[in-house]
RNA sequence: GUGAUCGUAGCUCAGUUCGGUUAGAGCACCUGGUUGUGGUCCAGGAUGUCGGGGGUUCAAAUCCCCUCGGUCACCCCA
């Protein structure tokens, strides 16, 4: 076994080929999703002053506990990226670009938790944010993006819930009576959960934990809680969804464990995967948080995907396998290598995925290294051809004779072969 | 941070209960099966500080302690 200094860190992997192909075509296919819809890239730093993240919210995990942060060496306070929403906003803030500002991304996230299936502590999300109006059919927008990524992969068994938390005024009466709620039975909570109630009530509602579940089931409704501009809001967004049929179950017990949303808060569930981290997906509306990063005030909505726990949706459902031959023709060279050299550029060049055998082996070894490359056809080059200034063609997938062809003559033959 | 479980060749694993000859298998890899031809078959070959450190013992992959790492769950979240 290596050393230990020389394995990838703890909760951290290595992604090789061709999971690594799985990752780039994921991203691919989110951004012309995303593209069609006019969502632009954004790109911003995987490190930001950590009072970036502080604006998260002290009650949330991600920034009290998980946050790998550090000094520079000029002395700044930096924190590597537990998500992105906040870089994003932060953005907006600084650049101020005309609204609606509908941006994607993907990238890296850094949290510092052990691992789990679907956990890692560098993982890798997609996502988009729409910040400047209110409008619910935004979040109708948002949310159907995300639904139609999971639908062009492949995924079927993916569960939308949704949620509204009600404006800030109705989180706070309803965080209130919850508490009272819970309180009032407090011996009943498990201990982790009685630590919960005192950070954030609202989290108390999220315990997988066996002890709680008929305290969460009698809790008071947060639909209950919500005002008339927030319950229309919430009705609006239903009414789109149905309108797009994409099926969705309101789930008044979801509640997000970053604690800026307001109004709508949805999350996608992957029902394929037998994990405790099911959650492929989530997101909803966060119309303070600009303003809290030294913007305008400006609402906005959004979500974020788990790239690696996606791809394992995918693997539970058998979808999004493929991963095609990197290499359709194959050079074999008995006469030195030489020929080689010049011929795969010339291929290459040509548009054909080209590659060789090395270190000057024996014609077996290099019609061995043909077949396990995939390659549809093998391009032989002997003393004979070179002699004759001709290449021999052999298909490796099916059993037609060899043919001898005028070496100029070669990319016109391939391109009938193979196109 | 807490708990459970695991760590032997590149990969999957046997051997660990009751310590004892040069630590094995399959797959993968390399060479060959006459002088230029792959996928099957046959023959041969290379490969391990048995995760790391310490201890017990005449003797440790095997027993004990510590440590690192993987996996899963809690927590938290994507």
């Amino acid at each position: 076994m290596n050393d230990l200094n020389f394995r990838a860190p703890k909760g951290t992997r290595d992604i090789l080929w061709p999971d690594s192909e799985r990752h780039q075509r994921l991203v691919d296919i989110f951004s012309a999703v995303v593209g069609e819809a006019g969502y632009t890239q954004v790109i911003t730093p995987m490190f930001e002053h950590i009072e970036v993240f502080q604006r998260l919210g002290d009650a949330t995990d991600v920034v009290r506990k998980e946050m790998y942060d550090f000094q520079d060496k000029g002395g700044r306070h930096l924190a590597l990226r537990p998500e992105q929403t906040a870089s994003v906003v932060r953005a907006f803030a600084e650049h101020r670009p005309n609204i609606p500002w509908k941006v994607w991304y993907t990238g890296p996230n850094f949290r510092y938790e052990r691992a789990q299936k679907g956990r890692f502590r560098q993982f890798s999300q997609v996502g988009v944010e729409a910040l400047g109006t209110e409008d619910p059919y935004l979040d109708v927008e948002v949310m159907a993006l995300a639904w139609r990524f999971y639908e062009r992969l492949g995924l079927s068994q993916i569960k939308l819930e949704v949620n509204s938390l009600g404006n800030k005024d109705d989180r706070v009466r309803f965080i209130d009576t919850l508490s009272q709620h819970f309180e009032k039975y407090l011996k009943d909570l498990s201990e982790e959960s009685q630590k919960t109630l005192e950070a954030n009530p609202l989290r108390v509602l999220d315990s997988n934990r066996e002890q709680d579940r008929d305290l969460i089931a009698s809790a008071p409704n947060m639909i209950d809680f919500l005002s008339e501009d927030a319950k229309k809001h919430f009705l609006l967004v239903q009414e789109g969804l149905n309108a797009l049929d994409i099926p969705f179950t309101v789930n008044s017990k979801l509640v997000r464990g970053l604690d800026y949303y307001v109004r709508t808060a949805f999350e996608f569930v992957a029902e394929s995967f037998d994990a405790a981290q099911n959650a492929v997906g989530g997101g909803g509306r966060y119309d303070g948080l600009a303003e809290d990063l030294g913007g305008p005030p400006t609402p906005g909505v959004g979500f974020a995907i788990g790239s690696d726990r996606t791809l394992l949706a995918c693997e539970a459902e058998g979808v999004f396998q493929t991963s095609e031959s990197v290499t359709e023709v194959f050079v074999v060279d008995t006469t030195g290598g030489l020929a080689a050299v010049s011929l795969t550029d010339q291929l290459r060049s040509a548009g054909f995925k080209t590659d060789r055998a090395w270190d000057n082996r024996s014609m077996k070894a290099q019609m061995k290294a043909a077949d396990k490359s995939g390659a549809l056809i093998a391009v032989i080059v002997g003393e004979e051809e070179l002699a004759t200034d001709t290449v021999t063609l052999r298909d490796l997938r099916e059993f037609t004779e060899q043919m001898e062809i005028k070496k100029e003559t070669i990319i016109e033959t391939l391109r009938k072969r193979l196109r």
